[in-house]
DNA sequence: TCTCATAATTAGGATGCCCTTATATTAACT
DNA sequence: AGTTAATATAAGGGCATCCTAATTATGAGA
């Protein structure tokens, strides 16, 4: 029997939103932060000039907002348990993608460190989600992974499904039906006018892809010359 | 990524609560809800009108609560969920019973059937919650079992344990070092003076156990005659 | 340099859930 | 029947998070 309230929620949405945005350190616009999460862009101000206040994140104004150590930690935290969730619930409970990664997102806060910790041993100290994006350790810093859009490749480059950008169920819901998975092979056959949808050949078999959802694709280029 | 409030969890705890304290149907006086949720009889008072606003619980002024079937149905998919993650928690990550509770308490809001009846499926449907509590089915209705509180018990007489009211995560502590289980069998050996302090023969070994204590464990009687 | 779209802030509210204090109502016992 | 203890309600707030509408500040491109 735990106290009826639940103050970290909104504050874990927003550190978790803000690192999944800024994948490399950049500032991340208040405006993608309330679009994302579905508020008013006033709203998001506000729990900004909270958040900085609590000293998980530094805003410039105009600029937008980079998580401090703190409140990277708090995010990898988070990110963490969501994806640790996602694997039990994928690989144990053999659940579809979507449900997956929206069952987690509720999961992933009410984790404390004893039960992630438990959970992490009972799934053996995995690596990845079942989307392929890597799970931050319980300390140290997660190491960053070269990584393209699928989008960004051209007719015939080829690479490996290396992970899905998970920001949107729906999308997962669509890659999981089309069998786009880490560690797939694909290759880019054609391209429609105007950046328009990619003709890929995925583990062999023809697909088309739009560009929104190639962009969510992310590959590690294999270079022609040296494979099979 | 779902919406940032909990609306529900407040409620789920009433109901939850409603249902634990009420265990034949009793009308639950809310001085007692308001005292197991540790909030004030005013605030209790509030939430049960409205909870009886949205038709799960009847209010008769001065005698108490009562669940209504849609409020019951409620209440025992939330002690289905809690109990279902109680069987996870305790044989796949074998966490100690105090964090089995605790950590079932979070994780019970967060469950929707999809989730639950995954579960279900994954720990082999089971009937009881490591404490001895039986699981409520998907649907239709927990059938009563006869119980008698170990504290109801007189000197010689013999019972095994069937479950232990688990209200109250120190006392799931104590009991868990103590190694009182569902199944252990009992016998009193003495009972000090007032009302005080059992002296117990549990599972062959003698233990001292408050009267308090004695009353969260339900036992069902053996007859003396019949068993070895 | 100037203009304009973007970003930030201010003002005024709403909701859900909780609080304390004070007052009314009722059940139950003498 | 009358008193008292338990219960209920009313009044006035607080806090966290969200909202809309209106205003101000800024940076970037023409």
């Amino acid at each position: 029997m735990k106290e009826l309230h639940n103050f970290a929620e909104s504050e874990e949405m927003y550190l978790k939103t803000i690192a999944e945005i800024s994948r490399h350190g950049n500032l991340v616009p208040v405006t993608y932060i309330a679009e994302r999460l579905s508020i008013s862009t006033v709203s998001a101000s506000e729990m900004v000039h909270r958040l900085q206040g609590r000293g998980l994140l530094e805003h410039t104004p105009y600029k937008g907002v980079r998580l401090t150590d703190d409140g990277l930690n708090r995010a990898e935290s988070i990110l963490r348990r969501h994806r640790l969730w996602e694997c039990f619930l994928a690989e144990h409970l053999g659940l579809p993608w979507k449900q997956v990664h929206d069952f987690a997102c509720q999961l992933e806060h009410v984790s404390e460190d004893a039960l992630t910790d438990a959970l992490d041993k009972h799934l053996g100290f995995p690596s990845f989600c079942p989307h392929g994006n890597p799970i931050p350790p319980a300390q140290g810093v997660l190491e960053v992974r070269e990584t393209t859009p699928l989008s960004d490749l051209d007719v015939g480059q080829e690479g490996v499904v290396l992970c899905i950008r998970e920001e949107d169920g729906e999308m997962l819901d669509y890659l999981d039906a089309r069998a786009v998975r880490p560690g797939s092979r694909v290759r880019i056959e054609e391209i429609a006018p105007y950046d328009g949808p990619r003709s890929v050949l995925l583990d062999g078999e023809k697909q088309v892809l739009g560009r929104e959802v190639a962009e969510h694709i992310l590959i590690e280029l294999v270079n022609d010359n040296e494979t099979e």
